[in-house]
DNA sequence: CTGAAAGCGCTTACAG
DNA sequence: CTGAAAGCGCTTACAG
C-alpha cells in the first residue's frame, strides 16, 4: 500500500543525511535547543529550508504526551451566542499555540458525555472546553469523567455552583434583573417575559432575575406574565401575541434573546401597539442587527467572545498545573457582567 | 517529568498482559480483524471493557499515515453563511468518521495559504476544506501548494472557473438574476442594488446577475443604481438611504444579504416609504429572522449546509483516490441552485 | 489462529 | 557540542 502523501514525506532522517549530522542534532535545531554549534545550526537550518521540511506533529505529540490540541464540545453554530463563544475560543487558542478539535453536538439533551470525552481523550487532546448548554446531567457526568481521567476540562456558561468545577460564564441573573429594572425605571407597571426553554439554565436564571427585580421594586410577581419560547423569532411572535392578548395592560416585555424580541415586536406591530409608546421591549445578546430592527432594540450585551477566550486561558493553566502536580484543581467560577444597551425600543415609555 | 495524564495511560500492552495474549492479537481485536478465535475474542473484549482501554489515535495515525482529521480553513463565524457551511461540514465529517481541525481566518485578505497549509500538513490532516472568501490570490496559491504536496483540497464557494479545482459552491449569478427577475415580474421599473464588497466574488456575481436580468428584461443597466455595503445591517441602511435619496423613483432594491436588506428597510421606513407598496425589497440567505422582519422579507435561499456536506464528501473521495493512485485529480465544480422565498416585502408592488 | 520482530517519525536521557 | 540507543503506542508483514 502506498504511503498517504505520495511524495514520500520528508523525515528528520532525510534532513540529517543531507546536513551530515545525526537526527538528534536536527531535533535540537528544530526545538531551539541552545547546545548547537553556530555553523552546524545554520547548515541544518539551510537544509531544512531547502528541503521544505516540517516536523511531524503527530510523532512529536506521541512522544511528548501533549498534542497541543484542545477538544471543543460546542453546540448549534446557527445561533449567535454559541458562535461568538467559539470565535473567542478559537482566537485565544491560536494565540496560545493550540489547535482546535471541533465536536458539535446537535441535541445537547442526548449528548453522551462518556463517549465524547473518550473520543477526545483517544485523540489525546490536552484539555477540553465544554460549551454545550446545561441540560440533564451531562455536565455532572462530564465533570466526573474528566476528573477521573485527570483530563483538564472547563465549562462555558451554565450553573456555576457545582463545587470546584472550573467555569467561565455570564451572570444571567443580572441580565434578567438589569433588564427588568430598566423597564421599571422607565415607568412600566406590568412587565411580561418571553423566556427561553425551561430546561435551559440561562433561561431560568434570566427569569429569576426578572422576579428579583419585580420584588425589589415592590411589585408582585405574576407568573401568568411569563410565556416560553424556543429562542427562535417565530416562537417570540407567538409568545408575544399571547401575552398581549391575555394582558391588555401589559406595558413592557423582557425577551430572553434578540430573536424572540424581534418576534415580540412583530406581534406588537400586528396588534397595532406602538413601540415604545404602548409597549417597551428589551432583548438579550445585542446582536449586530438589533440596532436596525424597527424600532432599534434595547438589549443586554454579553461578552461571549471574552468568555470563550477566558475559558481557553483557564484550561491552559489547568494543563500547565497538571503537568507539575497531577490531581484535581479547585477553581472558583468566573461570571462576566452583562451591560445594558439602550435603544429606541425602550425610550419614552 | 511525569506523563501528561497522570493516571498512566493504558496501552495495548496492559490489555495484552491481562488477557494473556500478544499485543498483536489485541490489535486484531481492536481492528475487527477476522482471524481471531471466538473465545480469545471475547476474553480480550472483556478485558478492554473492564480496563476501559481505548487505543491511542495518535499512534495509530502515525503508523497508518492517515489521521482521519480534516483541516477546515473557515472565516468569521459571526456571519450566517460561514457558520451554516461549517455546521454542514462538521456533521458530514462526523458521519464519515473524520474529526475536524478548525482554523479560523479573521482577515481573508491577509491569509497566508502557505503557512496555513504547512501547519495543517504538519498535523497530518488527510484533506483540507478551504472555505474562506476568495480575495486576492489566496486560492490560486492554496491550489498550487496543495497540488504540489498531493494534499486533497476542496474549495467551498468562490470562482468555479479555476480549471480542475474541486469546488462546491452556490450559483451566485442565479441569485442575482432570479431576485431581479422576481422584482421585474412584479412590475418594478427601477431596481437598485446594495451589493457586498467589491473584492468578494459572491458580491460580484450577484451584481452580474442583476445586470443580466435587467438586460434580458429589455431595461438599460444604470450603474448609479448600485451602492456597496460591507454585509452589515448598518451599511445596508446607509446604502439604502443614499439610493433612495438619489433616485426618488426607485421602486425596488435587491440587497446582497438579509442583514443589509434589514438596513435598507430601516432606511425606507425612516424616509416614509412603505414596503412593499412604494419599495419592494429582496435579500439573500433567508436567515430565520427574515420571516419576522417588518415586513417579512423576501429572500434567496442558499443551501449552505448542503454545500458544506458535499465538500466533505468530495474531499473524502479525493482522499480515497489518492490512496490508490497518487496524483492530481480533475473534478468539475458543483454549483447548487438558489431558491426564491417570497414574503411580504415584495408582495403587491 | 497467534506471536516475535521491525518500524511509523520523532524526542529523551545517557555518554562522550 | 554531538551521536548511538531506547522508546512513545500502535500496526504491518512475516513466520509458524
Amino acid at each position: 500500500m502506498p504511503a498517504r502523501n505520495s511524495l514520500k514525506r520528508l523525515t528528520i532522517r532525510d534532513v540529517a543525511k543531507v546536513a551530515g549530522v545525526s537526527t538528534q542534532t536536527v531535533s535540537r535545531v528544530i526545538n531551539n535547543h541552545p547546545d548547537v554549534a553556530a555553523d552546524t545550526l545554520t547548515r541544518v537550518q539551510t537544509v531544512i529550508k531547502d528541503l521544505g521540511y516540517a516536523p511531524d506533529i503527530l510523532a512529536r505529540s506521541l512522544i511528548r504526551g501533549r498534542s497541543h490540541t484542545l477538544g471543543i464540545v460546542a453546540f448549534g453554530l446557527e445561533f449567535y451566542g454559541p458562535s461568538r463563544v467559539l470565535t473567542g475560543i478559537e482566537r485565544q487558542a491560536a494565540e496560545l499555540g493550540y489547535s482546535i478539535s471541533l465536536n458539535l453536538v446537535h441535541r445537547p439533551e442526548l449528548a453522551d458525555a462518556k463517549t465524547l470525552l473518550a473520543s477526545l481523550q483517544a485523540r489525546r487532546v490536552d484539555g477540553v472546553i465544554w460549551a454545550i448548554p446545561e441540560i440533564g446531567d451531562n455536565r455532572a457526568r462530564a465533570r466526573e469523567i474528566s476528573t477521573a481521567a485527570a483530563l483538564p476540562l472547563v465549562f462555558v456558561n451554565g450553573d456555576p455552583t457545582v463545587v470546584g468545577a472550573p467555569l467561565i460564564g455570564i451572570d444571567n441573573l443580572a441580565i434578567g434583573r438589569l433588564a427588568t429594572e430598566h423597564l421599571l425605571a422607565l415607568g412600566a407597571r406590568q412587565v411580561g417575559v418571553v423566556a427561553g426553554p425551561n430546561d435551559w439554565w440561562e433561561a431560568q436564571q434570566r427569569l429569576a432575575g426578572w422576579r428579583q427585580a419585580l420584588t425589589a421594586g415592590g411589585l408582585s410577581v405574576d407568573e401568568t406574565l411569563v410565556a416560553v419560547g424556543d429562542w427562535g423569532a417565530e416562537s417570540g411572535r407567538l409568545a408575544g401575541q399571547s401575552l398581549l392578548e391575555r394582558h391588555p395592560k401589559l406595558d413592557a416585555i423582557f425577551a430572553g434573546n434578540d430573536q424572540m424580541a424581534l418576534g415580540v415586536m412583530y406581534a406588537a406591530h400586528a396588534l397595532g401597539r406602538r413601540i415604545p409608546d404602548d409597549l417597551a421591549v428589551v432583548g438579550v445578546d445585542n446582536i449586530p442587527e438589533a440596532a436596525l430592527f424597527w424600532p432599534p432594540l434595547t438589549s443586554m450585551r454579553q461578552r461571549l467572545r471574552e468568555a470563550g477566550a477566558q475559558a481557553v486561558r483557564l484550561v491552559d493553566s489547568l494543563i500547565g498545573e497538571s503537568d507539575d502536580s497531577p490531581g484535581a484543581q479547585v477553581v472558583s467560577p468566573t461570571l462576566l457582567q452583562p451591560e445594558l444597551i439602550v435603544r429606541t425600543s425602550t425610550r419614552g415609555v
